[in-house]
DNA sequence: AAATTGATGTTATATTATAACATAATTGAT
DNA sequence: ATCAATTATGTTATAATATAACATCAATTT
């Protein structure tokens, strides 16, 4: 579970920051990107593409698989969201721009996931790659588990 | 690029230490498994389950597709193999039995991987789940880049 | 206004993976 | 040794995830 007092809050900011990142980009926030990002962070929960695409025909009819996937591929090519690459699974960012390297932690009981940031296993990360001379392109970092609210 | 000398050791060691294993649990390393581990062992490299699936079906003409999948769930929850989550890929565990959590250097350019440990980022990850008040249960990392020999 | 670029619509298909049921092989109990 | 139960494999079908390719439309630039 997530643990935001107010949702809409989260779905507020984050195409806030949406809009002023891709004005500052000078690439362009669609209605229909916009709208899929909206959809994505309906919860703070994971989103298959299929659901959302689902979700998105109920707006409109037209929608087919290329529809929600060109809109996925633009929204993690600009940071506002994630794919969850153990799942298949798609969540948005809360603090696009901000990070390089991200984990996730994805609670199994409620498919709530909470990104975060930890400058330790970043360096932990460069240190033990660089020992392998090991040139570090991406990151990916994905802990499933039980989430606190879960647990009790 | 692996830095083994002579891949067939790899291989044998592999296979010895699958059947090791599987007398001590009392599971069955059977033809096809072995075959399947076999091939996936062929390189360090990372396979695709169709990839493999064709060239079982060199050896044997009727394998379809849940005889590769079978063999692959058998060999990943016995710990002789692992999926690239990132890739959707497998390839070969170089360590079967010993660890918990590894990590993968996964190299862009020639798609060999390096399966490393390290208690230094088991225990970060550990601390900081720890700290979010997370009951771990599977860890996922994995790290694409460029490998020392593909950087020279 | 024409040309270029970027976004979306549309059809088709590729890729990855599993469900469901049939048959065969192995093991365990009697 | 035989039957029953379990485990493994064979087989067909289909689900789930994702992209290629080309057409059209919209926005931007010249």
């Amino acid at each position: 579970m997530s643990n935001c007092k107010t949702h809409k809050t989260c779905i507020n900011e984050a195409l806030k920051k949406a809009e002023t990142i891709c004005n500052e980009k000078g690439v362009k926030l669609t209605k229909l990107r916009q709208t899929v990002l909206k959809l994505i962070w309906k919860s703070h929960n994971y989103v298959k593409a299929y659901d959302l695409l689902d979700e998105l025909k109920k707006i409109d009819d037209s929608a087919k698989p290329p529809t929600i996937y060109r809109s996925l591929d633009f929204l993690i090519e600009n940071g506002f969201i994630h794919k969850i690459q153990s799942l298949n699974a798609y969540v948005g960012c809360s603090h696009p721009q901000e990070h390089k390297e991200c984990y996730f932690l994805i609670c199994d009981s409620c498919q709530n996931i909470e990104e975060c940031c930890s400058e330790q296993i970043n360096k932990v990360v460069i240190s033990t790659t660089g020992k392998n001379h090991f040139e570090l392109n991406q990151v990916t970092l994905e802990i499933s588990g039980t989430c606190q609210d879960c647990t009790n």
